[in-house]
DNA sequence: CGAAAATTTGACATGACTCAACTGGAGTGG
DNA sequence: CCACTCCAGTTGAGTCATGTCAAATTTTCG
């Protein structure tokens, strides 16, 4: 499973038969079910997780405590709580799994020592940040410039697929609106 | 003026001396007046700006060929279209000075030459990226949890100051609401 | 000074929310 | 295998935050 990750890295740079080594080493394999946290908010783990199957997604609480979705995360992508893991300040986020999972999980400690041993991967991070910063800033302007239809449209065809795996009410969260009203949408098509 | 962009940097790598001659050798520097475009709408220069003095920022056009603001750059910020500039797409966005700036420019492939002469700066990059996406991310939640009041309080306390340097219009579109109501708010307190 | 742009105001319209009630399917225990 | 519960999803009535449009006012700057 871990020959996942290197595939996935092996997109944006080629890692030596050594570095493959090294990079494997560093990371840790866990498998979550369905409804499992992988990260509870208030912890301290500035632990990373690559995701090799599944489907895990990030959140934090409204003011009224509800729900509210960050960031979903399918095979090939990455999840954590990102200022946590670079700050080493308590997760605001937790993290769980929409459905079984396998990750491949690495500390900042490890990942910073994994840096000096194999710096392509300075490479490699940059990479994947800047197209995370890309499809961030996307989502900026969605949310202001879209309608709440065009928000549910939009996301349908960027997550194809995550209809049948995410609750509704997940979603209408996420597109920034009611489920009450989600559904009113979804009926008028 | 290059020294500035050295400065930045090393908050978060060490130069040596070479290295910071390499650096400064591959930036150009430029001057923009107050409302000149440095950055427009459909070119495709794949070049991106540090700012040393000044303000400049990233828009688009919304549907209704409106004025929609993205990012607002200040001293040490960088700027550009990112989606144009990594993919070497035509650009969606301009970029214009909002007062008279000082800017240094390096262009994509002059950055990924200085990448292999200078791998550290990977590293740089590869921060501030991730730090970029952080706020950005963090736009996003604000976005879809605070009413228009409170985005506006945030942007406030977020750019202290560029509430002197930047038309309300563009503020009021920024935050997501219209002019007439950011109005409205400002009267009420 | 005068024109153009930015900002403000007010009347009215509407997209999206709230709340409460209803429906239906998924699990659970007897 | 049924009865029960529980939660996700749906509906509808009423409301509220924010938008639209048009006009008045102020500011900016050539």
């Amino acid at each position: 499973m871990k020959l996942e990750l290197i595939k996935a890295i092996s997109k944006h740079v080629e890692l030596t038969a050594e570095e493959q080594r090294q990079v494997i080493h560093a990371f840790s394999s866990a498998k979550l079910k369905r409804k499992e946290l992988w990260l509870e908010e208030g912890e301290k783990t500035q632990s990373l997780a690559f995701v090799v199957s599944g489907c895990l997604y990030s959140y934090s609480f409204d003011s009224k405590g509800q729900i509210n979705p960050l960031q979903f995360a399918r095979p090939h992508g990455w999840v954590t709580d990102l200022y946590a893991y670079l700050s080493n300040a308590p997760s605001t986020l937790s993290v769980e799994a929409l459905t079984s999972s396998e990750i491949l999980t690495i500390t900042r400690e490890e990942q910073l020592k994994l840096f000096e041993a194999v710096p392509k991967l300075e490479r490699y991070f940059r990479i994947i940040t800047e197209n995370a910063l890309v499809s961030s800033r996307k989502r900026n302007l969605d949310l202001l410039n879209l309608s709440a239809k065009e928000r549910y449209e939009q996301f349908i065809s960027n997550y194809p697929g995550l209809l049948q795996e995410v609750p509704l009410k997940l979603i209408a969260k996420y597109i920034g609106i009611t489920p009450e009203f989600l559904s009113k949408l979804r009926r008028e098509g």
